[in-house]
This record gives C-alpha cells, sequence and structure tokens, in this order.
DNA sequence: ACCTTTTCGACAACCACGTTGACCATTTTA
DNA sequence: TAAAATGGTCAACGTGGTTGTCGAAAAGGT
C-alpha cells in the first residue's frame, strides 16, 4: 500500500499553491501598467475598500497596530495608489481612500483572480477545485484574516 | 446551480491552510520548549540540515543573498540554535552547522507536521487529503522552494 | 610557477514591514 | 465641564531583505 506523503510536505504545498497564484497575479498586473504593487499592498487596497478608512480602522482589519497601518497607507499614497484626505465631519480622523489608480488595481485583481480560478478548474475539473476549496475551508476558514505576514514570518 | 466560487477566495485559503499548520506547529514548538522558533527559522533550519553549509550555499538554497543568508545565521547562533565554525580544508568558508538544540527543533518539526497532516486526514479522510496534495501537486510543484517570503510579500 | 578570475565572508548603507511607548488634538461620556 | 476614549504622529528599535565594496583565499589558465 501507498505510504502517506510525510508531513511536511503538506504546508510546502499549500504555501506553493498560494505563492503560485499571487506571482502570477502580480506578473499580470505588472503586464497591466502595475509593476510596482506587492502583495502586501493588494491586502491592504482589499481592506480599504470602495468607500475608504482611517488607519485606526486599516490596523483593526488588517490585524497590524494603527502605527504600521499608517505606514502603509503612506506608501501607497506615495505610488499613487490611495490619498489621505482630512474627515469634515471628525478634526482627529483622516480618511484613506483609494485614488482611480488603486480602484484600477482591485478591478483588475479580481478579473485575474477569476481567470487563475479558471485555469485551475479546467486542470483539475471544477469538481475536484470545488472539493479542495471545500476541504480547506473545512479545515482553515479564512476568518478575519490577519495580513502582518512581513511581521508573522520573521519578527 | 451552485455558483463558483470568487477566484479571489482560492489564494486566501491556500493561505490560510498554510498559516493555520505553521501556527499549530510553533504553538507546539513553544510548548516543547522552543518559544522563540519563528517561521524563517524553521525554513532556514531545514535548509542547514544536518550536514552543515555556508553562508553562499545557504542563501542560494533559500534563494536570497548571501549577506541575509549570513545574518539569518548569525541569529540562528545568537538563540542557540546554530554555530558557526572556520572550515579546516578552506580557510575562506565558515560552516554553518546546528546545534544539538538546532537538530532538536527539526525532529520535533517533523513529528508534529505528521500529526498536524494527521489531523487533516481525519477530518477530511486519508482520499481527499491525498487528492488535495496531488492536486496541489499539479498547480504548483514546490520545486526550489523560494523562502525569501518576507521579502517577497512586502519588499 | 605565476597571474587572473572566482568565491567566501564581512562591512556599510539602505528599504519595507512590523513593534512599543509617548504625546497632542479632538471627540465622547459620564 | 472634567475625564476618558479615540485618532494620528513621532521616535526608537528589531528583523528580513537588498546593493555595493572590499580583502583574503582558492582555483584556473598559460
Amino acid at each position: 500500500m501507498a505510504e502517506d506523503a510525510p508531513g511536511f510536505e503538506l504546508p510546502l504545498l499549500l504555501f506553493a499553491g498560494f505563492r503560485s497564484i499571487a506571482d502570477q497575479l502580480h506578473a499580470e498586473l505588472a503586464r497591466q501598467g502595475h509593476p510596482d504593487i506587492r502583495p502586501a499592498h493588494g491586502f491592504a487596497m482589499q481592506a480599504i475598500g470602495r468607500d475608504g478608512t482611517t488607519a485606526s480602522e486599516l490596523g483593526r482589519r488588517l490585524g497590524v497596530s494603527k502605527q504600521a497601518a499608517g505606514k502603509t497607507a503612506d506608501r501607497l499614497a506615495a505610488l499613487g495608489y490611495a490619498a489621505r484626505v482630512d474627515d469634515p465631519a471628525d478634526a482627529r480622523r483622516k480618511l484613506i481612500r483609494l485614488t482611480p489608480r488603486g480602484y484600477d488595481v482591485l478591478a483588475r485583481s479580481a478579473a485575474v483572480f477569476d481567470e487563475l480560478r479558471a485555469a485551475w478548474a479546467e486542470r483539475l475539473g471544477e469538481d475536484r477545485l470545488r472539493q479542495l476549496e471545500a476541504d480547506l475551508k473545512t479545515m482553515a476558514p479564512p476568518s478575519g484574516f490577519r495580513l502582518d505576514v512581513a511581521g508573522w514570518f520573521g519578527a
């Protein structure tokens, strides 16, 4: 009878799958006029959303401190993907809003993700892919995703 | 008929699976006397292996510069998991070797990974898990894994 | 043998991403 | 109205990366 795979392979495969999709996404985004977008930026812009948010709230959504979230917002602003504007209703707050260029990345990302999923479906079959998604949902619901990846990995 | 999952869910699920396993591993390692081990350390120690290696070679295995690999080795040394010794056969080289404490982490990690895989097998069934592994292997062979995760994500 | 090229390790400067702690300004609340 | 909670920023630091430079040692070619 066949041996079980060694346990260490499973996380490697999961990570390789994630990284494969992320790399293809960013290669395609680079081709479509967004060469300087990094995975961290995509997560942050997704968390900012169409309505914008504040640094404190962004930090809560991303699972990092408000200072870290503020720095990320500054970088996105420097790259032209976000802007920080005063909140007329609350002089403490500064809203982080996506620029048209930021919305463009979000829209293109959604499209590319759908294409990549379709590629998986074609290769594996829609049934197998659905089962894979369902199994992952069973084992690791991506509830309130924490995206402090860089810090999580190394610090 | 059921709708397809949105494309952006797939990478999130893959990452959540990876992170779930990694978090459980490190929680267990902490319980077993290794509270300061980080994911990056585990990858580096795995790459150092039982025979030890040099900073340059470690950099190649990890897909990072020799300087970065050297820094990682220094940190592992500071934590007591590795030691750097002169190579008697080549005065340029300094071998990075795991300490007994380093080997201990590797052995415990392997055991915990097997336990975690067994937990997945119990929940999903061995067949489903094998299929999941096979499908991931199809879509993203973890060939020559690059583990510059922190830099890849953000820099 | 000798000179050139390659390799290894280290130093320095820098960037990205995260952390705490402290601080001030502005709501909110009691 | 005074006290507490909230939002943003500054500063200092840790960790994981990057280039570029450099000297010492090994390898290679003539």
